[in-house]
DNA sequence: ATGTCGGCAAAATGCCGA
C-alpha cells in the first residue's frame, strides 16, 4: 500500500500534474497541501474520474488541505482542524480514516518572516498539534502525520543543500526544529529519515534561481508514523520528476510503501 | 535585496503568501 504527501501549490494551476501522477504512482492514499482554493471550487469530478474518492478542507488563496483515497477505500473523515483554538480560521489539518490506516493531512504555518505574529502563530500551530498527536500515536491501528511540516530538521545534507543561505528562516529555527523533536519524541517514525538517513532527499526546491537543476532542495514534507505504521514500513521515496515537467509545483510527492 | 510562482482584487498591475 502506498500513501502519499503532495504540496500542489494552487490544484486549480497543478490539476494536470496532479492527474498525470496519481495515473503513473497510484497512491492509495494521498494528502494534498496547499490548495488555494475554496471548497465550492474543489476539481471533485476531476478527482472521481481519476478514480479516487476526496474531502477537503479549502480555503479561497491559500492553505487547503485533502484526503484522496484509491477507489473509495472506505474514506471517512475524523476531524477538520486542530482543536485548541476556536477563532483559527487556516485549513490546515483534516483526519481521515481509508484503507485500514488513519492519516492526517497537515499543513504546518510556514512562519515568516520571523521573529514576527506569523512565527508565534507557526509554533502555537505546532503546540496544538503535539498535543492532538498524543492522543494518536498509542492507537493500535496504523496512524500516519504526512504533510508539508515547513521544518528542515537539521543542517545537515541529508535535510537541506545549504542551510548557511537559510539561516535566518522560519524552516531552520531552533524553535521550530525543538517542536518537530518534540512531536518525534512521543513516538513517531520520519520515515524518509529511517530508511535514508543522512543522504540528500529532498522534497521542496525553491522556484527562485534555478534551484531545482542545482538540486539545491530542502526536505520538508514529511512523513511520520506511529509503531503499528512503522511496524508495516518497507519503501520511503519522492517522486523527484514530478518537480522537472512543466508548471510544477515547487514540491514533490513524497511516498511510503507499508506492507 | 534579490530571484519566481499562484491567486486575489480588479481590469493592469500591485499585493500577499510562499
Amino acid at each position: 500500500m502506498k500513501i502519499a504527501t503532495f504540496n500542489v501549490n494552487g490544484i486549480t494551476s497543478r490539476l494536470p500534474r496532479l492527474l498525470e501522477w496519481l495515473e503513473e504512482a497510484k497512491p492509495d492514499i494521498a494528502c494534498l497541501q496547499e490548495l488555494k482554493t475554496s471548497d465550492e471550487t474543489f476539481p471533485r469530478l476531476e478527482i472521481e474520474a481519476a478514480g479516487y474518492s476526496a474531502i477537503w478542507h479549502g480555503q479561497k488563496g491559500f492553505n487547503g488541505v485533502a484526503v484522496l483515497a484509491r477507489d473509495g477505500g472506505g474514506l471517512a473523515e475524523r476531524r477538520r482542524g486542530l482543536p485548541g483554538d476556536p477563532d483559527d480560521t487556516h485549513s490546515r489539518y483534516l483526519e481521515a480514516s481509508a484503507h485500514g490506516v488513519i492519516v492526517a493531512a497537515i499543513y504546518l504555518p510556514n512562519g515568516n518572516p520571523q521573529p514576527g505574529p506569523k512565527f508565534a502563530y507557526k509554533l502555537a500551530w505546532f503546540a496544538r498539534l503535539i498535543e492532538h498527536a498524543a492522543s494518536l500515536v498509542a492507537s493500535s491501528e496504523p496512524v500516519l502525520l504526512i504533510g508539508d511540516y515547513n521544518v528542515v530538521a537539521t543542517d545537515g545534507k541529508g535535510d537541506i543543500y545549504n542551510a548557511a543561505s537559510w539561516k535566518k528562516d522560519a524552516l531552520l529555527q531552533p524553535e521550530s526544529r525543538e517542536a518537530y523533536r518534540r512531536l518525534l519524541a512521543q513516538g513517531w517514525t520520519d520515515a524518509i529519515h529511517a530508511l535514508h538517513e543522512g543522504k540528500p532527499i529532498y522534497t521542496f526546491w525553491d522556484y527562485f534561481r534555478d534551484r531545482f537543476s542545482r538540486d539545491a532542495g530542502l526536505r520538508i514534507d514529511h512523513l511520520l508514523l506511529n509503531a503499528p505504521a512503522r511496524a508495516r514500513l518497507r519503501e520511503a521515496g519522492v517522486d523527484r520528476a514530478v518537480r522537472g515537467r512543466e508548471k510544477p509545483s515547487d514540491h514533490a510527492p513524497t511516498w511510503v510503501v507499508l506492507d
